[in-house]
DNA sequence: ATCCCGAATTCCGACATCCTGAATTTATCT
DNA sequence: AGATAAATTCAGGATGTCGGAATTCGGGAT
């Protein structure tokens, strides 16, 4: 049988006395964590612990308003409307204009990769990217990707200047994800954090993926938390002694410019304060 | 005030009896809508068309399960969450990922800003965008902008490469969006598709954006649809007469090697993938 | 080409959930 | 601070929802 939800452990506070649109919007996140080509609406309705004509109108009623089509085959899945809806959704704070000028300029200039990082939840979520002329492998991938938390350069930079406590909950939490795909263990990890802090810096060619590395600088908001992260991805020969520092201090100059831009309205990002709901998903 | 503005599909039959979930869902579209620091509960709930208490029960819901976020201000707006969700839908024919190489060789060869284009209803979607080193202003915008089909280079070369009655009924249903954004009369637009659809591509220097030129060739799938396109942006000196020719050339050369790369999703030949495909891996 | 089986979709009665209006708390403005 | 407007909570009553059963659809084998 199809083994059930990978990753989902404590999937919401209440087992199963959830709202149906709480429901229905599980069916979304199962959309997107399938078969890009689809899902039966058998296997849709298995993952949902919900019967099939309930999924069945559910998935209707989703497809009627453009966020689920239904493929050849009768496969559902998310519809480019959704797509589309959400691509306004990472403008909240704004992050994304005021910095994508320093992208275009770090990237012209150094002619590498260049990623806009911001942190939500345990995760470090690919806000933008602009892309440099050498291929490059990168845990982050593509916009709207995501990482835990002290995976690469830039995540790394983010936890490393993060309030005490919250930095502890996240590496408390992020440890076994960080091993699963791994890397590090919880030694290295604090190692390479009290690095990053007093350094300022990232610099990871440690080896996470051969051939590449990176550097990766926090964006600090008034208080000091970080609240983004630029990093740079590139061929770990292009990044030797002699250029690093011109890359750090370039990198640390843009951040700088761009945290005085952040709008301070809303900086605070709140977090679910109901126990580990929300967060336990994807 | 916040104007109701539908663009919904045919899809939709837009009466008022629609279901809490589909209701539900337009709250996620009002949000898009809005502004991106967040809408009032009160401007939501009168948008929905639906009572204060409902809304703000809906909301709480959306927020639970990550979709939607409360700012400073109490202001409801579009969480990180969603953005990370959709990331997957574009990914749908997978179309994004066969063409990434292509966009990336194009960019690197052209040193211009290069736009990869799908349909989708009546609009042309940005599935993905490499930026050259020149400063680009274009329609389409950010990935996962729209734009009305027969807008811009590569919408121009899909609407000029559908079958003639759905080309039509886009044109129909499109002109007085064209004519709000202040671009081409009817008659100019048909004569546009006749030319592209006849040259095989589009060269836009006539001055819809002052300053900026771009091409856009379609790409066909086996039945001669146009699926998706690619086009090229950039500024109107870069696009002389000794120029345009060779990128023209190029930018075919992709969008046919690209056509051959497309999936037959339309039927399930496929192989049963019951192993262990139908969980898609990270 | 036909049969057969599993999946998808439709139907319907019982029931739980959601909606509206009023009350209370919280934020915003003068 | 006071006043006002918005946001949130609360409680019945109505409506939409749920899941089993029946039907249609589609795919695979003989």
């Amino acid at each position: 049988m199809v083994s059930t939800n990978s990753l989902n452990q404590m999937t919401t506070s209440d087992t199963d006395s959830a709202s149906s649109l709480r429901r229905a919007l599980k069916l979304l996140r199962i959309l997107s964590e399938g078969n890009p080509e689809g899902l039966r609406l058998k296997d849709i309705a298995e993952a949902a612990g919900c019967s099939q004509p309930t999924a069945h109108r559910m998935l209707q009623d989703l497809a009627a308003e453009g966020f689920a089509e239904q493929a050849a085959g009768k496969r559902y899945r998310l519809a480019l409307d959704f797509y589309v809806l959400a691509a306004r959704a990472g403008q909240a704070s704004g992050l994304r204009d005021a910095a994508r000028p320093a992208l275009l300029r770090l990237s012209a200039t150094l002619s590498d990769t260049i990623f806009l990082l911001v942190r939500n939840g345990f995760d470090a979520v690919c806000l933008d990217r602009v892309e440099g002329p050498f291929p490059i492998r990168s845990f982050t991938g593509d916009i709207g990707g995501k990482v835990p938390l002290g995976l690469g350069q830039g995540s790394l930079a983010i936890l490393a200047n993060l309030p005490e406590d919250e930095q502890e909950a996240v590496i408390r939490f992020n440890i076994p994800r960080l091993l699963d795909r791994g890397f590090l263990d919880e030694a290295s990890l604090r190692g390479a954090l009290a690095q990053a802090r007093a350094q300022g810096w990232v610099n990871t060619s440690t080896g996470l993926i051969p051939g590449m590395a990176g550097v990766g600088v926090p964006v600090l908001d008034a208080q000091g938390r970080a609240v983004a992260a630029l990093s740079v991805g590139t061929l770990a020969e292009r990044l030797n002694a002699d250029r690093l520092p011109h890359v750090v201090r370039i990198l640390q100059s843009e951040a700088q410019a761009l945290a005085g831009k952040l709008n301070p309205f809303d900086v605070a990002l709140r977090y679910p304060s109901r126990s580990l709901s929300t967060i336990g998903a994807n």
